[in-house]
DNA sequence: TTCAATAATAGTAATTGTTATTATTATAAA
DNA sequence: TTTATAATAATAACAATTACTATTATTGAA
């Protein structure tokens, strides 16, 4: 695999982004991978969720306020962000792609995707 | 209006992303201002940048490496950046407001309103 | 198995984009 | 005008991220 050498720290960052259905930031990683490795650098989590994010093996959401967000699931699915809580949430819902091909309607150049951020307010801050 | 004090320098800014097609960053806005007002503080871009924003004068871009870009366009419209040369294009397509159906059916909160970027190459980067 | 080549690391310094602070200036309204 | 206060320029502070460097871990071959 071209130049790529296996890391513990690597995969323990992969492994927990694949098992959370939290999306933390680059920081909620970090504290979280010390408990298994207690000296871990901050470095070391930002080049590897960096790393990770160009292998397509993890997902990153910008937030509107602080840093990048990741995901683990790689299955088709998007976001929800609460305007109150700032949290972001999963949503169940069916495929938009089809918006990728009206995008490319009449567009000189190539569509290869898209991201959709959807914002309001959360189950949890709508009944105040 | 509730504490609000007119200001050459907010309405340059204004005035300046209402005109151009670019999209530029608030450095890059701070450049194009000095030359009206050479002593302008990059500081005051960003605090009137933030003040337009949330008026709705103007969007924020979120972009993918540095930092946000700004459009003063205020119809709806959808934006394009360039994997190769990073630029933000404007797209020319149907609106896909829809979307914000889709995700609201079976969703318990709110949904607001949702931002979506397109990804791809722009027509001067597909002839390479 | 060693061993050499090199990717990855920990620790730290540096960079970048942005916001806060403060003394001064501009604006608005009486 | 005068007074109240929002906005400013300049600068310091901040938070998120990246770069640097000497050391360690991984890999593939002898």
């Amino acid at each position: 695999m071209a130049g790529l050498k296996y890391s513990r720290q690597r995969e323990a960052i992969k492994e927990y982004l694949s098992m959370t259905k939290d999306h933390p930031t680059a920081d909620m990683v970090y504290m979280h991978i010390r408990q298994e490795y207690p000296n871990i650098s901050l470095g070391t989590v930002y080049r590897n969720l960096n790393l990770l994010v160009e292998q397509g093996d993890i997902i990153r959401i910008k937030h509107k306020d602080g840093g990048d967000h990741f995901d683990g699931n790689l299955e088709e699915h998007y976001h929800f962000i609460c305007k109150n809580c700032n949290n972001v949430l999963d949503l169940e819902m069916e495929s938009i792609e089809h918006i990728n091909k009206i995008a490319g309607a009449g567009f000189k150049g190539k569509i290869e995707g898209s991201s959709t951020l959807f914002y309001g307010l959360c189950p949890d801050c709508m009944g105040q």
